[in-house]
DNA sequence: GTTGGCACTCGCTAGAATCGAGTGCCAAGA
DNA sequence: TCTTGGCACTCGATTCTAGCGAGTGCCAAC
């Protein structure tokens, strides 16, 4: 995150003191009542001892400068990207949940069992409550995962599963097609030779050593193949709870279309959050993601790390006047607690680990 | 409602041929255009050789019958539910796909493989796409289905995965919690005694045998109740697709919302869409499944059977103006070839197959 | 029973009048 | 130079009225 909040005036864009705040008082009397403010609901809004001419030459300036638009001559202002930019900025670093929240967000990682697809369905259900936006979970990769072991088990005459268990907890399963048929014993032995190999690696680092019966190593060859396919699975799933609040967010039927249309395509959800993880930000507002369609959407996204790799993802999509201090606040509670939930089941118990070469 | 229509025919509400031309045509021409429609549209639209006057005083009737509403005076017609019912009940049993969604279904089933949930959440999206509305496939439970294969795998110090392999190619696991910790051994064992027990066998139908090991009847015995979960298992979960298209299909961003509500709900999908199959309906519009918030949708049902019996569903929730001849073909196409995969794995390629005693 | 004719209804649209929140500007004061 | 109260002005929103026209209900004639 650039541009930290020095006093300093060197800085070409840095705003005086009096311009933040009612640059802020206007973005957040913006965000509550959604319409546009004006100088008079400003000058009650801020401690500033000032008239509200003098707020309005100033808002004159924060105009030209494209913080500020007006919808019309006469009317109020409103923030514009560049004016939430500011405001998110500016927020504290670490915005704290109100404790009913707080409360049901321990509750929910105290209760939850099971699965982690259940569990991150579910999570992004939860995030989506916290909001009362449109929440996704993007589940981590299982790049940094090892395989705590494999079965291969029939199917029936065509197909077996492979099914493999991880060390971020992971059950992962995969049907193969075994052409001419194969007995369980063949399958075992297959199984065997696999977790010889790849137990306490992770997947993908796979080197199979042949044996001398051929339809056995094609066999394991063929498994050692889907395992590695595994590695790089969920980036292409994506848990999307809450897309019912899309259309309390917006009231434009239109826009709703679009944002729902937008989440229901997996791949542009995952790849978006990347996009705003990979350049270190924590918030993207209207045209900051650069889809047209979200463009009066702001995304919140807040890594979700396995020993210390950004692996998945939790976002939050709402209308770019959304209530940011909440909905970064929940988002990192929620991936912060998701990171542990997996940390806990990789170190088993034992947090904090780093992890190895 | 029971009207004294002191007309010549017995059957208390059989419209006579021309009452009947006169609502379809109200009904059809309402469906593409959206709009009240009026005599003069519907002389245009009907091969009857009246004159506007006379289907007027026909409407009449057909209002005072419950079949049409005015939204207000001087305007058009618009199908009541109940109108809609008659249209719908008079289509044509065998309503044809058209070519190119024909095609689309084949390449879809043709392409479709590995696992099941896969399968039945992109047959949703397959469905929506097909008709432009919301879809849902409910999967089928697996009261039905034998177990094929049991394992039991270790995950950590203190749980375990009960992994089943069914005869409706269905893969489910359960997490159980192994208190004081389990040998890879003692775990083999309860699977080998699981399998003996309830391979070929209804999943939930098992007996267990006591051993002298108290502490492996324990892990046995859990997982025989896990496997019994399992059967019902899919009463809760249901795929919908293409919730977006809601935002399409009706412009008032409230109805939108409260669409999309329930849409979340999965129980509530599920017992909508059972509810409505229990009466033997395909079709259910407006006030007839008695959910208020859709009171402006109609739901399409056709159920996904396995050896004969309804044990899944598809769905798709328009508004009651929705295209019912091409919705209820999708319907019937998709769940026909849904069960079709579902038999064929089961009987494994020999379709056709009865249920045993 | 059907039809053309006709008066009537009533939502919809356009245009005019009004309102008022909020602005931009300015001249006076600190 | 910055601030402030005052004031004319702008322009969307609201209200009202008038007129249009799609569509009806009714009726007398066929």
């Amino acid at each position: 995150m650039a541009s930290a909040s020095h006093n300093d005036k060197t800085d070409k864009d840095a705003l005086d003191p009096r311009k933040a705040a009612i640059l802020e008082a206007v973005v957040s009397e913006y965000i509550s009542a959604a319409q546009p403010v004006g100088s008079a609901t400003v000058a009650a809004a801020t401690e500033l001892e000032v008239s509200a001419a003098t707020i309005r030459s100033e808002m004159v300036a924060l105009e030209k400068e494209g913080y500020l638009t007006q919808p019309h001559t006469s009317a109020g202002r409103i923030p514009t990207d560049k004016g939430y930019r500011h405001f998110v900025d500016q927020l504290a670093p670490t915005g704290t949940l109100g404790k009913p929240e707080q409360q049901k967000v321990a509750t929910f990682f105290d209760q939850v069992h099971g699965e982690m697809e259940e569990m991150m369905a579910r999570a992004s259900g939860l995030l989506s409550e916290l909001t009362s936006y449109a929440a996704v979970v993007v589940p981590p990769s299982h790049e940094a995962a090892t395989v705590r072991s494999i079965q291969i088990v029939s199917i029936d005459d065509e197909r077996a599963v492979v099914i493999a268990i991880l060390s971020d907890g992971a059950i992962e399963k995969r049907i193969i097609s075994v052409d001419g048929g194969a007995e369980a014993a063949t399958l075992a032995v297959a199984a065997t030779l696999l977790s010889d190999e790849a137990v306490g690696k992770p997947l993908g680092a796979l080197s199979v050593t042949a044996t001398n019966n051929p339809r056995l190593d094609a066999l394991v060859s063929l498994g050692a193949r889907v395992l590695s396919e595994m590695a790089s699975s969920g980036d292409e799933r994506v848990f999307v709870g809450g897309g019912a609040k899309v259309a309390q967010a917006f009231d434009a039927v239109e826009t709703v279309r679009s944002v729902l249309t937008i989440l229901e395509r997996q791949l542009v959800v995952v790849s978006l959050l990347r996009d705003v993880l990979h350049r270190g930000l924590s918030v993207a507002i209207g045209s900051e993601h650069g889809y047209e369609p979200l463009a009066s959407c702001a995304v919140v996204v807040a890594p979700v790390t396995v020993d210390g790799e950004e692996l998945g993802a939790v976002g939050i999509l709402g209308p770019t006047r959304m209530h940011y201090p909440e909905t970064l606040a929940a988002a990192n509670a929620v991936s912060k607690r998701l990171s542990d939930k997996l940390a806990g089941r990789s170190g088993q118990k034992r947090k904090g680990r780093h992890a190895r070469s």
